[in-house]
Parts: C-alpha cells; sequence; structure tokens
DNA sequence: GAGTTTGAAACT
DNA sequence: CAGTTTCAAACTC
C-alpha cells in the first residue's frame, strides 16, 4: 500500500558524494573572515577548503524526523547513502537515485536504506511501504522506536577521523578516502572487498573500529590494490573478480598464508613496531589497538600488543591530524590571554581616540557659540543645549566616520543599532560586563555617564568600543587558525615526503616516518630507521607558540611554505 | 531472474 | 553482551 509515494516532498535521495569534512580550523577561520570582514586565506588554502559539511553533526531528534523533512532532505550520510562504484560517476555525481526493496520491514527499519538515510521511499520497488507522507504516524514510531535503541541510528557512520580530519578528505592513490566508519564492519567472509562491507561499500579503508576478519581492506594490502590499480580502476567486473581471487588467496598471497590475523596487522605492528614507545600513544590509547598506515599523517599509532587477540579483527588503522600536539591546552589558556590584553589595548586605542574626537567636536561648539550673537545665544541657547547633550552620546559616530581606521570595512556589516554580530553575543553572552567592560572603563568609555550597556541611550560609545574590540579579537584569531592550518599544510607537506620516502624504504619494518614532533624530550634529533633524520625540536613553551601566532605576520607567513631548513623549528615557535 | 551469500539490524 | 533470527543488498549462476 501507498508505496513510492511523497512526490511532494524536498528532493529525496541526494546521493550526495559524501562530502569531506571541512577542515574544521578552516571553516572557523572563514566564519572569523565573515565577523571581521577580511579575506583570511591566500586562495590556494581557500580553494582547498572545499565543501562544508553535511548535516552529519545535527542529532535528529524524533521530532525532527518527522517536522523537519526539509533539512533531512539534505540526506545524511549513511553507508548506504555513500556513493557506490557502479551507481555513481567517479567524481562523485549521483548516476541514478537509490530505490529500495524491502518487502518485510515495511521500510520502517534500517534494513531500508530509504529510511536509514531519513528520506521517504520515493520510486522504489519496495512492498507495503510505509515509508511516506501517508504513513507518517507510523513512520515516527518507527523512528523514535529506532532512536531508543540506537541514538545515533541517523546520524553517519561514515565520519572523518577525529585524529584526522584534513586527511578524511584526500584520497589515496587508491581512491580510498580517509575516513572511517563509526561502528566499523564486522565482515567475515568478504575479506572487505566486497560491497557486503560497509567500509568497502563506502570506499574507505577498513579502521580501528572495525571487527572484521581476515581483512584486506588497508591501505598497502596487495588484494585491495589490485581492485584499484592496472587501468581496471572503473571495471566492476575486473574488480570483483579481483576480490573474488584475493578472499580466496589467488592474489598476493604468496608468502602469506592468510591466517585469521591478516596480512595487514601483521605488516603494520611490524611496520610501526617502532613508534609504541611514541609517548603519543599514551594519549590515544584507544587507537592502540590500530595502525597509522597513511605515510601523510603525521603520527601514528600501532597495536599495543603484537599479538593481539585474533578476533579484534586485523584492520586497525587510525589517523591524526596533522595539527595534533601542536595545540595544548595551555597554549589555548595563553591564547586567550593574548587576546584579552589585545581586547583591552585596542579598547585604550578607541576610547583615547574617541577623547580626542571629542574634545575637537567640544572646542568647535565653543568656537560657534562665541560667534552667535547675543540675541540668538539668547533665542535659542537652551535649545542648541539641548541639541548639543542629545548628540554627545552619539559623538563617536562622527568621529568614527572621519577616523582613519578601517573599521568601516567591517562596520558594513554592523549596523549602527547593533551591538555586535550574533555569534559574538553567543560567544559572549554571560561576559560582556565583566572582562570587556573592565577593559574598556579605565579609559572613559564608562566615564562619560554611561554607566551601563549600549543598549542605553549613551551606549554608542560603548557599540562601536566593542565592534572595535571584537574586530581586532576576532581578526588576530582568525590570524591564529590561519597560521595553524598553514603549520599543518607545513607538516603535511613534510610528511607526504617523508612518506614517500618511506614508502620506498618500506621492507624496513620500523620505518614509520611519522613522527610525533611535540613529544620529543629535549632531544633534536631522531634518527629514523632509514636513515632519514627528522627534526624534533624540544616541546616549545605555549606562549611561545602562541605570541608567534598572533603576532606573526603575513609576511612573516609568507615565508612558512617554502618548507625551510628549520621548518620543524619554525612550526614549533 | 532465481537462488545463494553476506553482514547489518533486530531480536532474544 | 552474546547468540540467533530477520532482512535486504550483493553476488552467482
Amino acid at each position: 500500500m501507498g508505496e513510492s509515494e511523497g512526490s511532494e516532498f524536498p528532493p529525496k535521495k541526494q546521493q550526495q558524494q559524501p562530502e569531506n569534512a571541512d577542515f574544521p580550523i578552516k571553516r572557523l577561520a572563514r566564519q572569523l573572515d565573515f565577523y571581521t570582514g577580511c579575506a583570511s586565506r591566500p586562495s590556494s588554502i581557500a580553494a582547498a577548503a572545499t565543501a562544508e559539511p553535511q548535516v552529519a553533526e545535527i542529532q535528529v531528534e524524533p521530532q525532527q524526523q518527522q517536522q523537519q523533512q526539509p533539512v533531512r532532505a539534505v540526506k545524511p550520510e549513511s553507508p548506504k547513502s555513500i556513493p557506490i562504484p557502479n551507481t555513481e560517476l567517479k567524481d562523485g555525481t549521483p548516476k541514478k537515485q537509490r530505490q529500495c526493496n524491502c518487502k518485510h520491514s515495511r521500510c520502517l527499519k534500517l534494513y531500508c536504506e530509504c529510511f536509514a538515510s531519513g528520506t521517504y521511499c520515493d520510486g522504489c520497488n519496495c512492498v507495503n511501504c510505509y515509508n511516506n507522507v501517508e504513513n507518517e504516524a507510523a513512520r515516527r514510531e518507527a523512528v523514535e522506536a529506532t532512536l531508543e535503541r540506537n541514538p545515533n541510528a541517523f546520524r553517519p557512520k561514515i565520519a572523518s577521523s577525529p585524529h584526522g580530519t584534513r586527511d578524511s578528505r584526500e584520497e589515496t592513490g587508491d581512491g580510498l578516502v580517509f575516513v572511517k566508519h563509526n561502528k566499523g564492519c564486522h565482515c567475515k567472509k568478504s575479506g572487505c572487498l566486497k560491497k557486503y562491507c560497509e567500509c568497502f561499500q563506502a570506499n574507505i579503508l577498513c579502521s580501528e573500529n572495525c571487527k572484521c576478519m581476515d581483512c584486506k581492506n588497508f591501505e598497502g594490502s596487495e588484494e585491495r590494490r589490485a581492485l584499484f590499480h592496472g587501468d581496471h580502476g572503473n571495471n566492476m567486473a575486473y574488480i570483483q573478480q579481483a576480490a573474488n581471487a584475493a578472499i580466496t588467496g589467488a592474489i598476493g598471497s604468496s608468502g602469506y598464508a592468510s591466517p585469521p590475523v591478516s596480512r595487514k596487522r601483521k605488516g603494520q605492528e611490524l611496520f610501526f613496531g617502532q613508534a609504541v614507545k611514541d609517548p603519543s600513544f599514551d594519549r590515544i590509547g584507544h587507537f592502540q589497538q590500530g595502525s597509522h598506515i597513511k605515510p601523510p599523517a603525521p603520527c601514528s599509532s600501532l597495536p599495543s600488543n603484537p599479538v593481539g587477540p585474533i578476533t579484534l579483527g586485523p584492520s586497525k588503522i587510525t589517523y591524526r591530524s596533522l595539527l595534533a600536539d601542536i595545540i595544548q591546552p595551555q597554549d589555548l589558556k595563553e591564547l586567550c590571554s593574548v587576546l584579552v590584553v589585545l581586547s583591552g589595548e585596542a579598547a585604550k586605542t578607541f576610547s583615547d581616540q574617541r577623547n580626542s574626537m571629542e574634545k575637537q567636536v567640544e572646542d568647535q561648539r565653543e568656537t560657534l557659540l562665541a560667534s552667535s550673537t547675543e540675541e540668538r545665544l539668547q533665542n535659542h541657547k537652551e535649545s542648541d543645549a539641548d541639541k548639543i547633550v542629545a548628540n554627545d552620546c552619539s559623538s563617536t559616530n562622527h568621529a568614527d566616520k572621519v577616523s582613519p581606521d578601517d573599521s568601516s570595512a567591517d562596520g558594513a556589516d554592523m549596523p549602527k543599532g547593533r551591538p555586535m554580530s550574533p555569534g559574538t553575543l553567543e560567544l559572549m553572552c554571560d561576559e560582556q560586563d565583566t572582562m570587556f567592560m573592565a577593559a574598556a572603563s579605565p579609559h572613559g568609555l564608562m566615564g562619560q555617564g554611561c554607566n551601563t550597556y549600549s543598549q542605553l541611550p549613551c551606549g554608542q560609545g560603548m557599540t562601536e568600543a566593542h565592534a572595535e574590540q571584537e574586530r581586532i579579537v576576532l581578526t588576530k584569531f582568525r590570524d591564529c587558525l590561519n597560521r595553524l592550518i598553514t603549520f599543518g599544510e607545513i607538516k603535511e607537506t613534510k610528511c607526504s615526503s617523508l612518506a614517500r620516502t618511506e614508502l620506498g624504504n618500506q621492507k624496513d619494518p620500523l620505518s614509520n616516518g611519522i613522527g610525533n614532533t611535540r613529544t620529543g624530550t629535549g632531544s633534536q634529533r631522531r634518527p629514523f630507521s632509514n636513515g632519514v633524520v627528522k627534526v624534533v625540536p624540544p616541546p616549545a613553551k605555549p606562549t611561545q607558540m602562541v605570541t608567534s601566532i598572533v603576532s606573526t605576520s603575513d609576511s612573516d607567513l609568507q615565508k612558512i611554505p617554502g618548507l625551510p631548513q628549520n621548518g620543524d623549528n619554525k612550526l614549533k615557535s
């Protein structure tokens, strides 16, 4: 009954390419650009910051499921909404919509990919479908029941690694996107090389989340490589043939008995055998089942127990952010302190300017008054005075108009009556009368008879001051983020080149090439087994780092991308 | 296209 | 939480 309907609903089953999670810091930097009205990044980097993530982060509540269909029209990523090789073009353009064929689930269980993806069935081949508007009540119940079982049921299963968001939107030579399946697969017989495997289907490598057996879906897997390489990349027949061969051991298994512990695990254990000593692993304890094997990744983890339980699954790949270990809690504190100081200075500067402007206005007014006739003074004295008083508190408006400060550029987005941008209001919420006001008051902003907030008649000065503080703080913060981005990119570049070298020496089981650059204990150089010497400076003091990030000029920044001789030192400074 | 295999989801 | 069943997609023939 009632199946395949709901045509009046928003576009459904938009088989969007699983959007690669944008570099979060880049997103934030762009948002700051919005607030500060500045273009933040060189075009090359801005271009690298591509699409916004989908609604992945939105927790779909039962009510939302029902009432906010337009939101859900942006299909949350589920493994089954992930591009599938034979249904999408290589560039991710949807080739056709997926249509379910449910017969017994009424399309009200997660078996149904339409339901699982949060969309109504439309044009499907399902039987007795309740996943439509006509059966919204039943559907809603099903959604609630599903959420009760699993609150994350409608969340994307494929998510970028918390330790490697940058990596997540890049592809390896094998075309794999470095994201992880949140739950991981549990494949036993497919070798994770068939579409039975959710990871494989999503075109991602198995990760430490997986509990698969005899996994061959890992980077470096000859079986997997055989599926994608050799000019057969899009030949599914070949791929499946190769997969079958791989699973049955016909490919790449010579020399490996392919025991329950897969080659991947073995290889990784060897490959990263050294890294277990890296102190950074202590911070990623739950990754100790895993192994970082993506060359560009800056850091690595590895199985804590090289002879770990076989059943834990062979595929444990984890990734870490390029910025991991760069940002420390102390850094954030320092950054906040710096921003507060900047804010205070901005307030001081602003109030000084404002005082001088007011003084000029006062002088002009006295001149005008002196030049007026006594009669006019008598006739209009009172009204003039009123006008002056009335305009007194808004004098800063005029002062601002002649101010050389470029705040007008930002002010374009900031209507006169608006105390602050919504984002800033949200950020500041309870703090508005403490930190910022304290910074401004000693220098006259609070001394103009306006001891209340900007909403009051004399609050225009405070508004301007806050706007200026906001602009400066956000600009500095944006610059800070941009430099972090640059650091990450530098690190990425270094790691990539290093990894290429490492790959060339992969026979060396201890070659990692992925070092934790901030966990060194004072050693300046860490020799790698392959002869590569990686500069590992001692941990920089947070203050140094923050000060550098905040105060470094753009010209300094431009020196960075060249991967200088002491790139690591620069990065750390 | 029918039958089989597979693994996630649901259930116990 | 583990084992079993149900289910629909993937796969084979």
